[in-house]
DNA sequence: TTAAAAATGAGAATGATTATCAAATTTATT
DNA sequence: AATAAATTTGATAATCATTCTCATTTTTAA
């Protein structure tokens, strides 16, 4: 994506307005019906590639969900996603650091900080769930 | 699944002969031309539901792979897959354990560790870029 | 202003997984 | 062993998120 275009800006603003949420595509097309899902799509990737948003695969048989990442928070650090409550958390931790050093330093494996997101289940579904 | 079948001593069969693999239903298939994919799927949904197999989603647009558990091996590992070459490391590592222990003592967030993957480059393919 | 490069839109295609449902198989009961 | 009840099967259709296609339009560069 190199062209500046309408439907470029508007799900840039779209997605800037609604930066405390992670959304379907679906969800998007709801609420700006002028651009196609299609285009949606591509537009996402696009943005997903140049860092701006963030691809959160919640549960394998739910659509993609996607959340804009705000400059300011940009350092880089981890997502613990629920898979009850689709609550996103964001995870400021040393241990986290310590740890994926470790995989480099000991297991040679240069991982993708961005790509990753822990799933499983939060400290509230855990206390309902008894 | 209560009844034992033809096609569920099979499977179970073809997966311990095969435990050292992560094996897609189609590549199963390939394998067990006598067993229907939707058979396949049912029976496994119901093996891994018993514990008796592990699902993983490596990439969402990827079929989910399958790979029976030995009760001796069951303990959970997270998995680091090569962006270039696509390669699958089962991560065993107690480095792991410590971290997931730290996120679900401090954080209480107990995380899914059938469903992390770690993504990046492997030594080799690092090696080879340079 | 023209040419090129890229993005668009509408719809079709893909492909993994699920659902359907009548027929076959397995177990429990007598 | 025979019968009934319960479960599984198999072939196929349906689902649904995502990707592809391709002619048209829009954007940028020359």
């Amino acid at each position: 994506m190199k062209y500046k275009t309408k439907n470029r800006t508007l799900l840039i603003e779209f997605l800037k307005k609604h930066h405390d949420e992670h959304l379907s595509i679906a969800e998007i097309h709801q609420k700006l019906p002028s651009v196609p899902q299609a285009t949606l799509y591509r537009l996402i990737d696009s943005f997903e590639e140049a860092g701006i948003v963030r691809k959160y695969i919640i549960d394998q048989n739910s659509p993609a969900c996607y959340q804009y990442v705000e400059d300011e928070h940009c350092e880089e650090h981890f997502h613990l996603v629920c898979e009850k409550c689709g609550k996103l958390i964001h995870l400021h931790c040393h241990e986290t650091e310590h740890f994926l050093k470790h995989i480099e330093d000991e297991h040679g494996f240069n991982i993708d900080v961005r790509k990753i997101n822990f799933y499983g289940i939060c400290e509230e579904c855990q206390k309902e769930a008894k």
